[in-house]
DNA sequence: AATATTATTTAGACAAATCTAAATAATAAA
DNA sequence: TTTATTATTTAGATTTGTCTAAATAATATT
């Protein structure tokens, strides 16, 4: 089956937004693709024409087996390409994303087999996240959870779930990043906001939005 | 200006059939690009108005300057993604061109100058081709000759003007690449065949068809 | 110079992907 | 359980890139 690269961005959405079995809606589709309610209509009639999503009038969008493979190849590329971009031509995390959203809709086996190959076939991206293999199988993430809802003192980052530029750019200003190691010093109750130290520098204050997007594990 | 991945490709064949100075012809331009006349007609009405190339009715098509400095932004990422796929992923010749159609659409200067500093700045892509710097400026090549042409006996594999995947693979079959040395050993006039020898292999017949498409120069 | 052939353009249509505005369905509030 | 609000879909339009068939222009042939 022969995708076009707005259909490809659609399922790889969907997948996103269904985060295991929820049922997608045509609103929440539309705002994560930065379009209309009404264009997510027309292309969920298509996607189920060609049997990438169970679609009915009002009942919301989950992608069948056919789409759930489909997904995982364009997150395959997508994440590789990351690895690509980071390891070998030194970009740094916030800049890959927009990049690699363009590389994934390259199709092609051969390429991507080799690709992983040469990169050493990571398991995960610069952001931390999983990448599936050749046949959609992914490392399941290790326990982690959100740093506002962590209650070990001494954690590690292992991912961050916002990718927005603005996000990355602020971390990257704090000079946290994946597999910086960081304390816990203080709870504010007052706005949620938490303390935290990182070895070698002095201690800072983050807001409950950026905690909430940063991933952690014990260390 | 903010092309489309069809305009991009049509920009780059007319530069393509220009060679230098010549008009390119409505029928000719089809040709190259597998679709229709009347498409051509439409698009270079597109292309002009975007100050792309100059046109005007039954006279044929030239690229504005604009549009050659586009045209070579677009060979440059096209033949710098060639050297990545040969050079880093171990891809053949004959493999790699559709892959880098679709690769040299990813628009980035950033990226493109990180790829060619990571490949070591090279000037001549897996076909013998110069790859334009990131002003345009391209090696003049080499003074060579077609092999049918060629006058000197002792000669050297410089470049292969036609990529298709089938004459490729026929030299790859031949053991002929770029950097090959051969020896003419005859001229058979019946059918403009010639006859080479390869160091090391047998001598074999090669027909005009192959000699016409082979760049050579005296060793 | 008239006629035939070839090249190019136009007219009109279509598919993909999107949009706005209006209609309808589902859900929440009164 | 009506009524209001929100979510979703439909109708109809637009843009991009393409096509076929017909018309016209340019060129070649007689
Ligand atoms: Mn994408
Ligand atoms: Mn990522
Ligand atoms: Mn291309
Ligand atoms: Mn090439």
């Amino acid at each position: 089956m022969n995708l076009s690269i707005a259909e490809e961005n659609y399922v790889k959405s969907i997948y996103k937004l269904q985060e295991g079995d929820a049922v997608v809606t045509t609103n929440a589709l539309a705002y994560e693709l930065e379009t209309k309610p009404a264009s997510v209509t027309d292309m969920a009639k298509k996607l189920k024409e060609k049997k990438l999503i169970d679609y009915e009038k009002y009942k919301g969008i989950t992608l069948s087996s056919e789409g759930r493979r489909v997904a995982l190849q364009i997150i395959r590329r997508h994440r590789l390409w990351e690895c690509f971009l980071v390891d070998k031509l030194a970009f740094s995390w916030e800049e890959i994303h927009e990049l690699a959203e363009e590389l994934e809709h390259v199709r092609s086996e051969k390429l991507i087999s080799r690709l992983s190959d040469y990169l050493g076939n990571p398991v995960i991206d610069p952001h931390g996240d999983p990448i599936p293999d050749a046949h959609g199988k992914m490392a399941k993430p290790r326990p982690q959870t959100s740093l506002d809802q962590a209650n070990a003192r001494r954690l590690v980052v292992t991912a961050v779930t916002d990718q927005s530029t603005a996000l990355l750019a602020f971390l990257n200003a704090k000079n946290i990043k994946l597999g910086t190691q960081l304390e816990v010093i203080a709870h504010y109750e007052y706005d949620n906001s938490i303390e935290i130290k990182l070895k070698q520098h002095p201690a800072i204050t983050i807001s409950e939005q950026v905690a909430r997007n940063i991933m952690v594990r014990p260390v």
